[in-house]
RNA sequence: GCCCAGAUAGCUCAGUCGGUAGAGCAGGGGACUGAAAAUCCCCGUGUCGCUGGUUCGAUUCCGGCUCUGGGCA
């Protein structure tokens, strides 16, 4: 019997968190959130992050775990959150997958192998050196010679891309098209439902453009100017998260505060876009777009019709 | 009121020595299996302000008009 999972997720600012905790309440639901910045102590207002006052006493995994000079990725996650799965199943509840990393969800609900091999970034090292001495196109040629039909998938300018596909090939001595491969044929081993929360594209980025105004009454400018005089790099992965860069780039006398503004909203919405086209590729997916909605309760109502359809209520 | 400069894609602008036009940004689509809020790829027809004239042909030259900047009164 496969074990019930529930997965919400959709665009940034689509209004996932007030509906998954609707969700949580409902189902007797434990969440685990599947954002790949969220996990970051210290970052909550650039994130969006849910506060503890905001829970009501639904149990959340995976937010405010890390600091922010600590490395997270998708096989970590992985890791984490299926020790968190195991743990909600066995108080006899049901985990909800909650966030917009699309790959991350992917990950775990799939359950991708990704052939963990040892922490060493020194193959990386040398390949974005090799990368910055000779070019993309030559990094890319190496790729032809050990993996033709990775370098036919990956344009030769994607060169973080091309850079995994050759370390993959050094660290297993296998390709990396061919493991894809194979593990693009597996099923989940889970009854789930995968709810894309969506709007109107329109309603959407008005909606992004006005939280990016709020983030920045709220105090974002204080919060990126707290985490740079407490020495987190901008190199850092976490400093790459939008809100964070952009704001990060008026600190350094790059542009002026109006501008970051600006470009951290375009961020925001490409962002969105982006989200939007991962999950439309996704298969087995059910789209719940508030515009045909009276309102929150009826959404609720809606998912939970689902669920009961699929059978994944306990 | 007069003088000057503009008026071209949603925005900023380039351009056509007369043969109906192109960049950046915005916007749209796509890829993604150990950085994923990252990284990468693809997509540009619009009464060239309106109106007369010259011309085989005008967005391009000439006149008038309207509007917008700036200057002089």
């Amino acid at each position: 019997m496969k074990k019930p999972l529930v997965v919400l997720t959709g665009p940034t600012a689509v209004g996932k968190t007030e509906l998954s905790i609707a969700l949580a309440k409902a189902i007797n639901g434990e969440i685990i959130s599947a954002d790949s910045m969220q996990v970051y102590k210290q970052m909550d207002i650039g994130t969006a992050k849910i506060m503890p006052d905001e829970m009501q006493g639904i149990p959340h995994y995976l937010v405010d775990e890390l600091e922010p000079d600590e490395e997270f990725n998708v096989v970590k996650f992985k890791e984490y959150a299926n020790y968190y799965m195991e743990q909600i199943y066995k108080k006899g509840k049901i985990p909800i997958l909650v966030g917009g990393t699309g790959f991350y969800i992917q990950a775990v609900l799939n359950d991708v192998d990704f052939e963990k091999n040892q922490e060493d970034n020194s193959i990386r090292e040398n390949l974005t050196k090799f990368a910055n001495e000779n070019g993309a196109k030559a990094l890319h040629d190496k790729l032809k010679a050990v993996d033709p039909k990775s370098a036919e998938n990956i344009h030769e300018n994607n060169i973080k891309r091309v850079i995994r596909a050759l370390e993959f090939w050094e660290q297993t001595g296998k390709r990396i098209s061919d493991h894809n491969e194979k593990e693009k044929e597996k099923k989940s081993p889970y009854n789930f439902v995968y709810f894309v929360l969506t709007n109107d594209r329109k309603v959407l980025y008005d909606r992004i453009n006005k939280r990016v105004d709020l983030m920045m009454k709220k105090g974002l400018l204080e919060e990126v100017t707290a985490l740079k005089e407490k020495g987190y790099d901008r190199s850092l992965v976490s400093m790459q998260a939008i809100g964070y860069k952009e704001i990060y780039a008026y600190l350094e006398g790059e542009m002026t505060l109006e501008e970051a503004i600006y470009i951290l909203k375009r961020d925001t919405r490409h962002f969105a876009k982006r989200q939007l086209t991962w999950f439309r590729r996704e298969q087995e997916v059910t789209w719940v777009d508030k515009s045909q909605f009276l309102d929150e309760k009826d959404v609720l109502e809606y998912c939970l019709s689902i669920l009961q359809a699929n059978n994944v209520l306990l």
